[in-house]
DNA sequence: ATTATTTTTGACAGATTATGTCAATAGGAA
DNA sequence: TTCCTATTGACATAATCTGTCAAAAATAAT
């Protein structure tokens, strides 16, 4: 998987790109994910959360790679946290730091 | 400020070290804070969440870098959004190739 | 144009989670 | 023991999240 080709799309718009791509209208997406329609809509506009789950069903759904949009989901999440913080970046790389570090170090 | 100096410790631990050192206890630290000695027990645990503006008063009691405290804090909230995710390092990459996008797009 | 379909919006209640307060307990040092 | 510190758990309240629904808006079809 690239990094370039998914950096400025948010999981909500990516998956509302790919239920145009299929040319599924909100309702049959909701049907087969037995959720409101409303809440589906809101959820590619970023105004509820996603969940794993639904991620996972709707990468299912559309036929496009799970860890792709799993990615994106886990992106969405961290941007949530560190939106409009100056030091977001930063703190990106300590992250990445200590997850190399958790990983080197995981237990068996 | 340099990375590797600040990789392993939570934002918690750090500031349990840090009231250490100054050989405070958590009855005076907390009266600082105007909040209850409970409460910033667990924060140095781990057990409650901080907020920005409890890390900024501590960083001033203890007299040690907001920046460096900041960091761990938005460091822990990431962490806690991808903890046991395979895919928490590759969303790491993404947020960071997003957040540089953002800044070098950034509104004036 | 008007009808049908899709999408958005807002309000609402219930569930879940977060937060502050307090008291009891445990631990350590004098 | 006594004193000080720290931890734990219970509790009420507040805040947030979640699903459901209906009305309104936008879009497409006839």
């Amino acid at each position: 998987m690239s990094i370039g080709i998914m950096s400025t799309k948010t999981i909500g718009e990516k998956l509302r790109q790919l239920r145009e791509e299929n040319k599924l209208p909100l309702r049959k997406v909701a049907a087969l994910l037995d959720i409101d329609v409303a809440i589906l809509s809101k959820m590619e506009r970023g105004e509820r959360k996603l969940t794993k789950k639904v991620v996972l069903k709707l990468a299912n759904i559309y036929k496009y790679s799970a860890d792709n949009l799993l990615v994106l989901f886990l992106c969405d999440k961290i941007m949530y946290e560190i939106q409009d913080e100056d030091l977001g970046e930063k703190a990106l790389e300590v992250a990445e730091k200590r997850v190399k570090y958790l990983k080197a170090n995981k237990k068996k």
